[in-house]
DNA sequence: CCGGGATGCAAGTAGTCACTTACTTACACA
DNA sequence: TGTGTAAGTAAGTGACTACTTGCATCCCGG
């Protein structure tokens, strides 16, 4: 069955073209598949792009944020570019997304699935560390992990038009973004501040 | 002359319906004009869209923010707010930008004028508060730029969609960000709260 | 060897798309 | 009154769109 193969292919074309740009003819074609058997299998072209969608959502793994926070520089850093390299390599289709799903709006719940996701669990990691005393007691944790997905979800959608306008290098970027995230919630800087990589060991412990 | 007029209906339809979408029937039929007026006034439905495009990033006027840095926390909360309304009343024309971009890449130079010119500005506030000490020496402005507008801007953009995600209640949001920021870059609270530097425990005191 | 399900090919349908041609109306100005 | 300009009407072009029908082909299990 070549199911999977036209599902990835249409998730393609979607990325590039949009919906109303992602004919059947170019997704059978980027399939290397008759575009009959689109319909036979899918039934229409809505169809198929609904279910290229979901099958999209599934096999996302982001990397977990550890419930007791140990070294919330390097943690934070390591999920921060974790999330930031997700939303790169999909931008296009992200993109695409966003654009549509105003016209169609069944599209918003396997758009909004990760974010959310992800969004909960910085939520619970940030109240951990305010739990436990290392974050100071006067901000609002989902404030600050909106912050810090803005700054990244902002970054990966416009760097490649505006390069200028972020910080350099790229693969800092999302470093810097968390360091300054714990500054603004009160965390202390642990030891030195400008090793960014040596430092960063411990990714999880036990859940 | 209903050239403006039609501008203005290109762009409204544009931002409902993107590029594919906005069919010269239907740009006709807002701007209240026959359909062959298009043609004889602009030759074609693209020269006709890159032109509302254009026509649409004159006449937006940011607040401003102060050369000299008296009160951070007001000046940089209006500002935000005025930029965060500003990408909000556009949001639908921007989503469907940022997602055309890819497939016509001469629409990015409008497309980042506005956002390209708010973080200059920001970046010299910044750059102004570290200078005179308001702030503290160890922070980039570009990337405490890029962060303030990445909240701000993900907030305009996603909030229709996943609104539990976002800080509450909405017409705060600039004013959290902002203050979050300015703690992130070690501004004084100038009333009281919570010291944000000396005064922290160290990490990790296990209960 | 046979039957059935998945696939391909050829052809076609009804609709929409951007864009054109040829002609007409309304009005401003000299 | 004549002329030019902006707008409208009517009709159509060829290309593309999603989707259908009918029939041939392939492969795989019993």
């Amino acid at each position: 069955m070549k199911r999977d193969e036209i599902l990835a292919a249409a998730a393609c074309v979607f990325a590039q073209h949009g919906f109303r740009g992602s004919t059947t003819r170019r997704i059978a074609d980027a399939a290397g598949v008759n575009e009959i058997t689109l319909f036979r299998q899918f039934g229409s072209k809505e169809a198929l792009i609904r279910e290229a969608m979901q099958h999209m959502t599934q096999s996302v793994g982001l990397t977990a944020l550890p419930k007791v926070p140990l070294d919330p520089e390097s943690e934070l850093t390591a999920w921060s570019e974790s999330f930031m390299q997700h939303l790169r390599l999909r931008s296009s289709i992200i993109r695409k997304t966003m654009s549509e799903v105003e016209e169609r709006p069944e599209m918003s719940e396997s758009a909004s699935y990760v974010p959310r996701q992800a969004s909960n669990e910085l939520c619970l990691y940030l109240t951990a560390l305010k739990r436990e005393g290392t974050a100071g007691e006067d901000f609002d944790p989902k404030t600050a992990a909106a912050m810090l997905m803005g700054s990244i979800f902002a970054d990966a959608m416009g760097r490649d038009m505006m390069p200028d306008v972020y910080p350099q290098p790229q693969d800092e970027a999302a470093h810097m973004y968390s360091r300054l995230l714990l500054q603004a919630i009160g965390v202390e800087n642990g030891s030195r501040k400008t090793t960014p990589k040596n430092t960063r060991r411990t990714k999880q412990l036990s859940p």
